[in-house]
DNA sequence: CTAGTATTCAATGAATTACTTGAGTATATG
DNA sequence: CATATACTCAAGTAATTCATTGAATACTAG
């Protein structure tokens, strides 16, 4: 039967796309160029490969043609293929957390094990926000930060935390937040801070979940934004 | 490092998903549930698996629970988990479409060896429809005509074509549409319309892409509709 | 042109996954 | 109660995928 044979043709394409997503460091590595282009050596320390192991995932992905290479001097850069594949996997993340208990399990057991990293909910953060009683900062990469943050918040990259500490008020509470329940800059950040004497919460929620329910993004405009899409890490 | 731990755990949660969509078959599986419930033989047949295998792929895609099973007398009746399931796999469907040139060859060779087959547009179709110098069928099971079909068009399905033809009229062009690109139902429906001697032609879209163009959809009621959900397979 | 760095490639063995076969379970029918 | 039907399970083999290793390539700086 020809249909047969054009169907399974055909499955066997879209199954491309599928099999490339079908290993989790691919997924974190995707995840990671979600956030902006990357080059493999940093892909690999963030995602905890090796070297070699990371270039072999990044060539299945490139085979898939979810993402793309480029080469830059030393440096081979590479992202995203298409704005779709970000969209895909939210569709992963959504249906994973709304079908799959163990991924409750697994957070709550990690916050547990963090106990000092009490969440802050979007409402209680609005009206602390609004009422001017709390310090709201974006933990993420510049470039995240420039392309897209709560209104109000304090442009505050992890990496650069311990060298503005001084800028930040003792005697008020301090919110960080990052992407999401599953980025742990946040956490990060609100553990140096509670080590140095600051009172700091995390917020639940990062800025995809933010922005997903149609609350107020503050975004940096043409000059910056432009300069993220031509150079993107600094 | 602690976080690591968190981080793979929670995208090895994700992987369960796209390892569960890591293969042709079951995509196809999930396809065909997408369109309404089915038992493992209808299901097996229609993929050209063997029972013993479909049962084996419906189980892995049970395990991360994108489907569930309900056992109905001597049957096993799977549905989807969830209506995001769809989403998903329209998410890959949509992405491979837009990255994978080897699936715009292979639909073109296929339209090749059925050279009768001249698809027809939405814009043509609807300007024909309107005139009235076109006749419709939906040629694809009753229950999903029910759910929700083209307004004008005719329930037609493939297995009562034969039956059918009288019916028919013989001076006018016919159209016939199904589920989509993919779906093979419209194409073998316009080759036996043909061999009688009647002037058919197939819509290249079906009914999900029509809906998601925000084009009109006729729906059978209540009673119809509980009757799908109760029986199923009739 | 040499040395050094970033990345890829190729080869290996370990681990997973796929499909088949044949047996086993549950439900309906005579 | 025996039999047929629809499905699942277990075991085995073939095929694929995985991470690791060490070598090869590509580019830069000196």
């Amino acid at each position: 039967m020809r249909n047969r044979e054009f169907r399974d043709a055909i499955y066997e394409q879209f199954a491309r796309i599928s099999k490339a997503l079908a290993s989790p460091k691919r997924l974190e590595l995707l995840d990671l160029l979600c956030q902006g282009e990357r080059s493999v050596e940093v892909l690999a320390k963030s995602t905890g490969l090796s070297v070699a192991n990371a270039s072999q995932h990044l060539h299945t992905l490139r085979a898939a043609r979810l993402i793309e290479a480029e080469k830059r001097g030393l440096f081979v850069v590479y992202h995203l293929a298409d704005r779709q594949v970000c969209d895909l996997l939210s569709a992963i993340r959504l249906l994973a957390e709304a079908r799959l208990a163990d991924i409750e399990q697994i957070t709550r057991q990690f916050m547990k094990s963090h106990p000092n990293l009490e969440p802050v909910d979007r409402e209680t953060l609005r009206e602390r926000v609004l009422s001017g009683a709390v310090t709201l900062l974006d933990v993420r990469p510049k470039e995240e930060y420039l392309a897209g943050h709560i209104p109000g918040a304090l442009c505050v990259p992890l990496e650069e935390l311990e060298e503005r500490l001084d800028g930040l008020p003792r005697d008020q509470e301090i919110v960080a937040y990052c992407r999401g329940p599953y980025c742990v800059l946040a956490v990060e950040a609100v553990e140096r801070l509670k080590a140095r004497g600051f009172e700091a919460h995390r917020m639940e929620d990062g800025i995809v979940e933010w922005r997903s329910l149609g609350l107020p993004v503050e975004e940096a405009v043409s000059a910056a934004e432009s300069q993220h899409r031509n150079r993107g890490d600094a």
